[in-house]
This record gives C-alpha cells, sequence and structure tokens, in this order.
DNA sequence: TCCGGATATTAGACAAAGTCCAGATCCGTG
DNA sequence: CACGGATCTGGACTTTGTCTAATATCCGGA
C-alpha cells in the first residue's frame, strides 16, 4: 500500500481519528517517508507549499496519534522528542554525532535476564537504544 | 567508603578534574544521594544552605563530569536530562507517571542478536529503559 | 437550507531547560 | 605583590513545548 492522503484519512479513522486536513498532512508526511520526525520537523514539511498549519495543531495532533497508536515517540535526543511511524516491535540505532537515528529490527534481539517489576506495575514498553559513534 | 567532601576532592583528582568548591559541593549532591538528578535538583540541592552556584557552573560542572566519565547521562523524560552517579553497567526502570527512575542492575540482563555497527561506527553505550505504569 | 453544538484550529503569550558571553574572581607561581 | 590561566557569574537569549481564548469548521436535525 503506498501512502497516499486517500490511504492516510482511511488509516486515521481506523485508529478512531477524524481525519481532517491537517491531520492527513502530517500523518502522510510522517508515513510517506518512514522516517523518525521532530515535531519541528514535522511543521517544516507540512507548511513548504502553502497550507499553513499551526504550531498547537502539530503539537496537539502527534500527541493525539501518539494516545491512538499511530505512531511511537523516541526520546534519545536530550532536546527533541522524535515520532516514529513505525509501530512494529523495533528498536534504535543513534548517531550521536549526527543525530542520525535508524531502526533496528526487533526480530533476532532477545532481551533475557529482566527483573520481575515492582508489585501493581505494568510493562509500557521496552526501548533499547543502541548510541553509537563514528570511529575517529 | 563514604561521600565526605574531602573523598570528593579525591574523586574529581582521580577523574582528571580540578577540584574546585562548586565542583565538590555538586559532586557531593550526586553521589552521597546515589539518586539520578536532574540540573534542577542538583541547583536546587546545592543552593540549599547558603553557598550560591550559578545555573551556568551547575551546567557546565555536569557536562564536565559527563566527558570525565564521572557521570551517566539518563534521557528518558522528554522535558530533562538525568545524571547517574553510577556509572557501573546497569539499565533503567522509569515510571512513566511519577516520573520515578530506578536502577535495574546489569548482572543478569542478556542482549543478544543485535545486527553488527554500520562501517566504522563504535558503540558509545546501550540503554535499555524498562518503562512501566501502575496497573489501573 | 439553516441552526446549534461539538470538534478542530489558530495566534500569540507563556514556561522551562539549556546555552552563551563578557566581565569578575580565584588561585598558584615567580 | 602582580600576572595569567582557569573558573564562576548574572543575565540575555534560544528552543521546545504548553496554554488559552477566540475563531472556524463540521455535521445532524428541524
Amino acid at each position: 500500500m503506498d501512502y497516499t492522503r486517500d490511504n492516510m484519512a482511511g488509516l486515521l479513522r481506523s485508529h478512531d481519528i477524524n481525519p481532517t486536513h491537517q491531520r492527513i498532512e502530517i500523518a502522510h508526511a510522517l508515513f510517506s517517508r518512514q522516517e523518525h520526525l521532530s515535531a519541528d520537523q514535522v511543521m517544516a514539511i507540512v507548511n513548504t507549499r502553502h497550507s499553513e498549519t499551526s504550531k498547537a495543531t502539530v503539537y496537539n495532533t502527534l500527541k493525539l496519534f501518539l494516545e491512538k497508536g499511530l505512531v511511537r515517540e523516541v526520546i534519545v535526543d536530550p532536546s527533541k522528542v522524535f515520532y516514529d511511524p513505525n509501530t512494529s516491535p523495533h528498536h534504535h540505532l543513534y548517531e550521536v554525532d549526527s543525530g542520525k537515528l535508524s531502526d533496528i529490527d526487533a526480530g533476532h534481539v532477545q532481551i533475557s535476564g529482566l527483573p520481575p517489576l515492582p508489585e501493581g506495575m505494568v510493562t509500557e514498553g521496552i526501548d533499547l537504544i543502541v548510541r553509537v559513534r563514528r570511529n575517529g
């Protein structure tokens, strides 16, 4: 399937999100690129051509997508949050110098030996981040 | 060993850091508590009694400690960075609602099946963060 | 079609974390 | 004591993100 705006509308509906203009544009920005984008970058992309979308809307929409499970939040850079359109289980590779962030398929990664959780707690997610640096 | 200010001076010297007043206070704040603290919290602790230490110095000093390998940076909360006086290999448990951050000993945790790194890259560290939520 | 309420969007003020800089201060050495 | 390098400082500034009150849009029913 490709990431036409029409398909975006369907994707949003299937996640119980009312597909508005702005939401479709934002979803399209994320999904057509299949990349990790910050709110900043999303805003820049969405506003390149013409259709002005406000900062508040970008932030609101990304938060909404997150709640509805459409995207994932990736916290690796101390100064900004990235949004990840890939919600299948996977981990991240972060290049410290360049800030480049890429996926590591969870397929063959095994994590074992974690201690039991504290009473009354449930896991919300496990983030594995491999920080790498150019060998200088 | 306990975390007297005198011992802090030694610790700093052994990490090639000139032990000044402010640096000793900041190190003491972190090590005597053995807790994860944000820059904010460090500043608050250091300035409770009297000795005014400026924001710039707190930030500079924490960055210096980080470079010299005295502390570790923990990036879990999108709004602030935590500094961790425990530099032995370990992971983190993050309670999403409360913001509480605790250590998971790396002792029995095994991570296997990671793909090879891209050419010319070296691992700087692997961060494993277990995000938990109160079972409501 | 027109109306009204619910849902979305907006601009801009605001907040918090962190950076930056130019001047002041400290401290060891000659 | 004077000098110079290292350190510290206040405060302005930047960036990311939040909040709010006003406006715009959508949609179902009369």
